[in-house]
DNA sequence: CGAACGACCTGTTCGC
DNA sequence: TGCGAACAGGTCGTTC
């Protein structure tokens, strides 16, 4: 569910409430998510993003690496701590605690050395990774949709920022990777950064219950042109948006003005 | 190597 | 109202 804009959210909250805190303990309430050997009483040092991916780096150079998946979340709770569905993990400090909640069960959460040296590919996109991108581009027939979503090359963007970048772009979702122009990929890099950048000013996308680490909604779904609107009217040409499947994600996109 | 598809899970919404 | 099908913000593994 969370996809960059939401994980910076968090990662910026994460990192006002619990830099320089000390973990008192972790509790797992789910099989699936392996306890890490013991953190408490570690210090939170730093707080990264790698993609959709949080990493909670500890002052023994270890790291939490934590990733929400499909319908993670994360909520901060000071001292009243309420029981809520769905609970997974509860990390707690002295102040308070980070509990997730993941109703599906995809969350994953690993503990290894920090690794933030090792950048991921991401956003800001910037006009020289171009040739990059290009390069592995030209040898893909998947529609540019699908490429968008793959996080090997870009990572950070899910499905509805995708729809939203490619809509912003006049790309049609479903033209090959590898048949689209230099000049579509310029629009496609110029115009990624300012959505996501406003969607992060936004603090994300709530279409139905993503929440901040402070349970409160994003604002950006009220700024979104084609995601979530089938049936409507196109902003820029006033064509009905229209939701088709490509390899399995909802797509959101306008067929007259997205070519 | 790339592409397609199912798997991983549970909850909500929609159509009959 | 009930019930099954479709769907959901993401990745990973297998097969062709």
């Amino acid at each position: 569910m969370p996809e960059l804009p939401e994980v910076e959210t968090l990662r910026r909250q994460l990192e006002q409430i619990i830099v320089g805190k000390r973990i008192r303990g972790i509790e797992v309430m789910d099989s699936k998510i392996a306890t890490p050997p013991s953190v408490s009483g570690q210090m939170v040092s730093s707080v990264h993003r790698r993609g959709k991916g949080l990493e909670v780096v500890l002052d023994s150079g270890m790291a939490l690496h934590l990733h929400l998946r499909m319908s993670g979340k994360l909520l901060w709770q000071s001292s009243n701590t309420i029981s809520l569905a769905h609970t997974r993990l509860v990390i707690s400090f002295e102040e308070g605690c980070i509990i997730l909640i993941d109703p599906r069960r995809f969350a994953t959460l690993s503990y290894n050395t920090a690794t933030s040296l090792e950048d991921l590919p991401g956003f800001p996109l910037r006009r020289s990774d171009l040739p990059r991108i290009l390069s592995f581009a030209s040898k893909r027939r998947i529609p540019i949709k699908a490429f968008l979503l793959d996080q090997r090359i870009i990572s950070g963007i899910g499905n509805i920022y995708a729809c939203e970048i490619l809509h912003e772009a006049a790309v049609d979702p479903f033209k090959r990777t590898c048949d689209l122009s230099t000049s579509q990929w310029q629009r496609i890099i110029k115009v990624s950064a300012p959505i996501l950048k406003m969607a992060i000013r936004a603090r994300g996308t709530t279409v139905s219950d993503w929440r901040d680490l402070f349970g409160r909604k994003g604002e950006y779904q009220r700024q979104l042109k084609v995601y979530a609107h089938e049936g409507e009217p196109c902003p820029r040409c006033g064509s009905q948006i229209v939701r088709e499947r490509i390899s399995g994600r909802g797509t959101y996109y306008c067929a007259s003005c997205q070519k």
